[in-house]
RNA sequence: GGGGGUGUAGCUCAGUUGGUUAGAGCGAUCGCCUGUCACGCGAUAGGUCGAGGGUUCGAGUCCCUUCACUCCCGCCA
């Protein structure tokens, strides 16, 4: 028998009364009344009331035990009487009578409580990760990542994928996010790169022969934080299917995903089938390339509106001589809204940098007219033309933003969010997924106005592939897909170029020439010239799905070990300074900082 | 790199128009209490009000600088 233990916190019921048990666990809460002491010892599986009184020799030492101290108790289960049966916790019918208890590891004061359901800052819980880590709802999420990644692992391989590990170490990539950078001491002066995703080594287990690949694959991207972006690293699903079209890869997302977010929230799925929405599509009608479906607002174009003369609205018509676009958000039932609330809209257009939100209402008296500051300036005919392009009723509110087509879209998609939060438009019990297909392979730089790779480079062009025309490279589209929920891109994927005849002209339109490219992906290359299979893939993240599916809104709620916003491991000290000693094996100098 | 928010006891927070000795709950320490499950009651300790500078007779409060944390923009093939 183990000396620790004979059951954990969560196993005595009513069965066990009479027994003689030992239990180790953490001091979760204690209730003193003075001769009697009710102490709750907690462990990863549940909580046990334990009970003590002063005819015992060993009560005032246990009196005295601080909280989060770890004890070792050996007693007795009884039964609890009616009244004091504990519906909240499992164990809660029965309790045991501490005999003898033991301390196994002492605790200090507590930095923060354990038990509490309070918010803390962030910084005390960084820095005291193992103590927060103990708290409720935190322990569950990580626990749920847990099942949701061995599941995702046993459905793979029931698919028939193999799942394989790839170097750590490997070399910097010249497109993409700054790398982390490892430097090598057997080769001075030159540099390891930890990987942003496997993705040559993906593409090389298939030119291998290997056919499916899978990997919950860590990530390392040197880029800012932000709530759903942890810095220094993260996880993906790394998957990479040979012989296949793009259907065949959101055939296997589709049903992994269904049965991952079915089996681990109650949440209702909006789409079983997951709708595909082109690039351009999703652009105009969300503004980003990451919508929320379960937001039911919709943009439309109306910059065509604007050469009318019947329609008075001269700083638009100006704006848009000069080539800007109007859009417009269309919102039914707030009519009766008071003023302050559309100005307040308004605000905070202008606090998001944007020159704000025009809005009128539609009205019907005798005829169409425009209610509201921008509303004179809109003949009926006019308005009538942009109830046909917006499809509005009588009666709904139009948000108008004239601008550079980047920051229309922008500022139309943050207000897409922002009015529907506003007005509850939202259903939170919801999962609505999508993909989104048809990505550019090229876009304009705008400060360069040079040519460049909107995405991955190594996705396959739409088309014939043996007479592509090369002639109209910005209108070239890619087998290149997101899947996003919820608006949260999960994942980007791609069928790949595996034709390395056409990389390099893919490459030549970017501005690299053919040696750039031997240079820089001289790996890919060479392999795919030693016949490649048609392949393709996707990398779903790891950390946004568990985060959707334990409801959480920052990425550091379902990740164990995460670092601050400024890359910092508070409870480690990483980053830390080095020996002087480390640097000349690796042939490092540092340039101090003033 | 830029913008917003926050920073007061170990933790979570309050602190009025600038005005006496900066408060509460939890936690800690001590005492009382035999059926609690956020136990209860009483007492005690605990503060460079993030830091520095300024305005003022007087600053937690106003101004400037700076630091930390956080959210966002840039960045994230």
């Amino acid at each position: 028998m183990n000396k620790y233990r004979t059951h954990n916190c969560n196993e005595l019921r009513k069965t066990s009364v009479g027994n003689s048990v030992t239990l180790s666990g953490w001091i979760n809460k204690k209730r003193d009344h003075g001769n009697l002491l009710f102490l709750d010892l907690r462990d990863n599986y549940g909580v046990t009331q334990c009970i003590i009184d002063k005819d015992n020799s060993k009560f005032k030492e246990l009196e005295k035990m601080q909280l989060e101290t770890v004890i070792k108790i050996e007693g007795k289960v009884i039964d609890r009487s009616n009244e004091t049966i504990n519906k909240d916790i499992s164990t809660g019918e029965v309790e045991v009578t501490i005999i003898n208890f033991e301390v196994l590891g002492t605790c200090k004061e507590l930095p923060l409580p354990v038990f509490s359901d309070q918010e803390y800052s962030e910084e005390i819980r960084l820095k005291y990760r193992f103590l927060d880590l103990r708290r409720k709802k935190i322990h569950q999420n990580i626990i749920l990542r847990s099942k949701v990644i061995s599941f995702i692992r046993s459905e793979m391989i029931k698919l028939g994928f193999l799942e394989f590990q790839t170097p750590i170490l490997t070399s910097s990539s010249p497109e993409g996010a700054r790398d982390f950078l490892v430097p090598s001491r057997l080769n001075p002066g030159k540099f390891y790169a930890l990987p942003q995703a496997p993705q040559q080594f993906k593409q090389l287990i298939m030119v291998s022969g290997f056919d499916k690949y899978f990997q919950i694959a860590p990530c390392f991207r040197d880029e800012d934080a932000r709530a759903d972006r942890s810095p220094g690293e993260f996880y993906q699903l790394d998957l990479e299917m040979s012989f296949v079209e793009q259907e065949d890869i959101f055939d296997v997302v589709e049903k992994l995903m269904i049965k991952v977010f079915k089996n681990f929230s109650d949440k209702k799925i909006l789409f079983e089938k997951f709708p595909k929405i082109t690039y351009s599509d999703t652009m105009l009608k969300y503004g980003t390339d990451k919508p929320d479906l379960r937001n039911p607002l919709i943009i439309s174009d109306i910059t065509k509106l604007f050469v009318r003369d019947d329609i008075s609205f001269e700083i638009f018509k100006k704006l848009v001589k000069k080539g800007s676009i109007v859009r417009s958000i269309t919102i039914k039932n707030i009519k009766d809204k008071p003023r302050s609330f559309f100005d307040g809209i308004d605000k905070w257009a202008k606090d998001q940098g944007s020159s704000g939100l025009a809005y009128f209402t539609l009205e019907k008296n005798q005829k169409i007219s425009g209610k509201g500051p921008v509303g004179k300036f809109f003949s009926e005919e006019s308005l009538i033309e942009l109830m046909k392009l917006t499809n509005a009723e009588v009666g709904d509110t139009i948000f108008l933003s004239c601008g550079k087509q980047s920051d229309v879209e922008k500022i139309l998609s943050l207000a897409r969010t922002k009015i529907a939060e506003e007005l509850n438009l939202i259903k939170d019990d919801h999962f609505a997924f999508c993909w989104i297909v048809d990505y550019p392979i090229f876009e304009l730089d705008e400060l360069t106005k040079k040519i460049k790779f909107s995405h991955n480079p190594f996705s396959m062009p739409q088309g014939d592939i043996h007479n592509l025309d090369l002639s109209k490279p910005l209108s070239l589209k890619a087998y290149q897909y997101d899947i996003v929920c919820n608006g949260i891109e999960l994942s980007s994927g791609a069928i790949r170029n595996h034709i390395p005849e056409l990389m390099y002209k893919l490459f030549d339109i970017a501005g690299y020439s053919k040696k750039d490219v031997e240079n820089k992906f001289s790996g890919m290359i060479n392999a795919l010239s030693y016949g490649a299979p048609p392949h393709g893939g996707i990398a779903p993240g790891i950390d946004r799905i568990v985060m959707l599916l334990a409801n959480e809104k920052n990425i550091r709620e379902v990740t164990m070990f995460p670092m601050n916003q400024n890359a910092q491991d508070l409870m480690m000290n990483a980053p830390s300074e080095i020996e002087e000693s480390q640097l000349k094996e690796l042939s490092l100098s540092l340039k101090t900082k003033k």
